[in-house]
DNA sequence: TATGAATGAGTGTTCATTCAT
DNA sequence: GATGAATGAACACTCATTCAT
């Protein structure tokens, strides 16, 4: 049976089908961008016809916001799933940047999707997208909060540990986009990179190395 | 005042008529984005009819182009005009932070263009961004290179310098972004943070302080 | 109950199916029209799949010229069922007229089928329409024609009677219509009052009273 | 210059386009229907791209709007233009039939839109029409109204007059439609018929001359 | 018998872009 | 220099209809 008659032929039960089109849908929103993907192009990607699209996952919005749901909540599973909470604050955060990049480094449309496409969309498909952001902000948080209590808490560093999980998120980003161009460099390497910038920065921080412009 | 008064009146220089026209354009994009901006409602904003955007400033890409080269460059002078070359590495990023946070301060609609939009467009609309981008972090790495050198290279350090420029970029926007949910926060202190994270961090490195999985 | 006695069940004689789906069918056609009335609607209301309503009751117009042909074959049975055809011509009229408004009190949707969207369609699914109308304008003729015949045949008069008929059974409607805005009219009220405007003014035609502009 | 070149070289003020869209509107949605009518096939008839319709009259709907609007306002003031206020209640009716017929008679495809497809549509595009139709059996209502008032008012009568008023309008409303199809008889022949129906049996039930089931 | 799965064909609508004046 | 008038081309979305099971 050529794959022709199989497409011709089977009726594919509803989840298959669902996943076919976002695989397809994450592939074209992300090599075309949120406006320039047309749903036929879609359609096509998916060996599908437009009207399964509406059918199974609804208008363009919906299916969009189909997409950058499963893409964060793989993203999100793949960060837990690398992550010991038993384990230190920094091993955690080494841990999780791993995995971090290694996602990033599989699953390139994916991560385009999150990153690129879901935050320039004004409106509420990037709810999903900006909660997931608030979400790895609070995890990171989180970490710096613990470390900075447990070595004696001093007040300047903590009030600005949700800034600085702030920054560590965007330079994650950032440097995910630069490895993007970068390929060559390894997945740990680059995770390192940002973890030596950022723990040891921070734990500068917690101990009173800070940099002040007179200084 | 007869209707040739006011048509004279309104034969504008094409200096003052593109400084409009970029102006409602820069407002648009950034309040709707690139794809949901319409032709229509940039040339309402800026007093103007369609034709002459088109024959001042091209089409809808070119104008948009012009748009993130205007801002960029704007940034870009703010930057660099609040640096002085001759003192410190250190002191040079400080500046140059504060400038940048201040230049995000007072330009939200620019800032949005090129943080927010410039990214998401695949295509050539995005390459004025790109080089801007590129240009902040060859900037940031020089410093940082030449702080390395003057400390004695550490190979390490230096391989690693471009990703890590990279890295403080992202940190810086995505700062900028939480910035925005917190106006409360004074400007320098902003600048202040994030040049502890980085400078102080990056410090570690040069001195060879790294942190490792083991240690 | 097994599945298979469920399904046992299910499948009930092609009769009944017909039935349900002509009235969700009846039911929807008034609600929304012909056009907007969507055959997945009408499945929905009739509790049965689609192909179900293809195998049994055709297309969509073959399914509304089905509700058009029930509906009005019901029409009509009331209407004859009203009248005694051994009673004089008045009565007649009088006991049909009656027999059609009861029936449009009792049988909303079907009227509004039959009335509305009916009329309104061009094409061939309005034959049913176009028949019945003919027929029911075709007996007030006869009974006009039958009275004016007995009444010594006036040629003016009988020459007219086919389009009087026409605008008795307009009227009829239009008071059907009138009648749905305002319910707290009984039945025979209504009935009266098209009697007494239809009968008496045909009664003076025939009896040479009729009015012209310089009279 | 040839009507090719006019069409491609004209630049022909808004009101003109919009007259021509209308006009070829009316025509359409008459043939066709209105959900069958497709805009496209509009904007051919009217010689002007699809885009012109909506910069100038809006959506399909409210094209049709446009439509029911001015037909509409353009029977009413034939009707009124046609009818002298001066006269008597029967030579009013008299003279707003004539006018009436006369109008159905010339514009068949703007009276189509208004008694055929203005009904069948649930929702605002119908209220213009009812609300016209309401005002032609008020106008109705007062001339009975009138005279049954000045012959001594009998209270039976005049309770139904607004009901007899619907009757008559309806009964114009199929006169008219039957006469498409008996286009061979005179306008006033039409118009006499349905006067002398209509006023000879006010005129009986004004003078106590009523049929009643066992009269 | 009965249906979930699937689609071809068409619709209304929008928008960047360009003439003619 | 400046604009109202005009459109080609494309897109999201829907629906009647039919297979394969």
């Amino acid at each position: 049976m050529s794959v022709d008659e199989r497409r011709r032929v089977k009726r594919l039960p509803r989840e298959v089908r669902e996943r076919q089109i976002l695989d397809a849908a994450v592939q074209v929103f992300s090599e075309r961008g949120y406006h320039n993907a047309s749903m036929d192009e879609i359609s096509d990607v998916a060996g599908v016809s437009k009207p399964m699209i509406y059918a199974y996952l609804g208008s363009k919005e919906d299916l969009f916001a189909a997409c950058v749901q499963r893409e964060s909540a793989n993203l999100l599973e793949a960060v837990a799933g690398g992550v010991d909470v038993d384990l230190a604050p920094d091993m955690q955060l080494w841990d999780g940047l791993r995995a971090f990049f290694d996602y990033v480094g599989e699953q390139r449309a994916g991560w385009r999707v999150l990153h690129r496409q879901a935050i320039s969309q004004g409106g509420p498909y990037s709810d999903e997208l900006v909660a997931m952001r608030r979400r790895a902000i609070g995890l990171v948080d989180t970490l710096l909060v613990r470390t900075a209590t447990k070595q004696g808490l001093d007040e300047h560093a903590t009030s600005a540990t949700e800034a600085l999980a702030a920054a560590v998120v965007g330079a994650a980003e950032s440097l995910a986009d630069w490895w993007l161009d970068h390929p060559e460099v390894p997945s740990r390497i680059v995770a390192a990179r940002l973890m030596n910038l950022a723990w040891m920065g921070f734990g500068d921080l917690v101990e009173g190395n800070t940099w002040s412009p007179r200084g």
